[in-house]
DNA sequence: CCCGTACTACGATGTTTATCGTAGTAGGAG
DNA sequence: CTCCTACTACGATAAACATCGTAGTACGGG
């Protein structure tokens, strides 16, 4: 009935990100794989939770990008059947400067490290 | 007898500290505090538990600052009765470059906007 | 209207975590 | 040796978490 805009998914605003939550989110190996996939597509990049190849079940999958979604991490839309997902770099950059970017670069160098 | 050094404490080597166990080691606020405090000793700095006021009871303050050594992130040492910690602040700067700082800094950003 | 794709909600399970209290050990001071 | 201080080990508990499978809903295409 009417023009229901797809249903709508809960953010927390970019003053209500916690430092706590977004380091427990990115401590998840999973959530983390998830989080470098949608930093290597760059500024606007937005993917589908189908797009990223996780060695774990849809629902469990389903889990971790609430997780994420939830802490403020990422950001997620429908659209139409997809479900797109987007870095929040804007929001975290502006509350935690250099995090996201020295995460994922300890994360890069661990990666290179254990390979 | 000889000299037992005093009974050591397990600690990861540098190569072994992995940055899942850091991240979530720092997720939690009452060890983001200990951290906290510690950084703020300074570069040689170091503090028996007893020093950092946590609002929990001694064993579950034990238990804090073991995750926090097993993660890699404190030393941990006997000196007579107390037991000094210290931030392994160059183990961390080496294997993850700017990550304690923008930690810290996100930290005390979030501080000042939730005081 | 029916179907397929994409994702979710729910309920279950086993593991880990945070927390505590009590009882203990280790080392320095007397 | 005795006592005090500092910290730990153990056992318990309740909550949170990662994981799954099954059953479902939402949307676009025929």
């Amino acid at each position: 009935m009417s023009t229901a805009p797809t249903r709508a998914l809960e953010h927390p605003e970019r003053e209500e990100i916690r430092l706590e939550a977004v380091l427990h989110a990115l401590s998840d190996p999973m959530r983390l794989q998830v989080v470098r996939f949608l930093a290597e597509l760059g500024e606007e990049g937005e993917a589908p939770c189908s797009a990223i190849e996780l060695a774990i079940s849809k629902s469990t999958t389903t889990h971790h990008f609430r997780v994420l979604r939830e802490a403020g991490v990422i950001n997620q839309v429908y659209r139409g059947t997809a479900k797109m997902n987007a870095l929040r770099r804007d929001d975290l950059d502006a509350l935690f400067p250099g995090l996201l970017d020295s995460v994922l670069g300890a994360d890069a160098a661990q990666r290179q490290r254990t390979d």
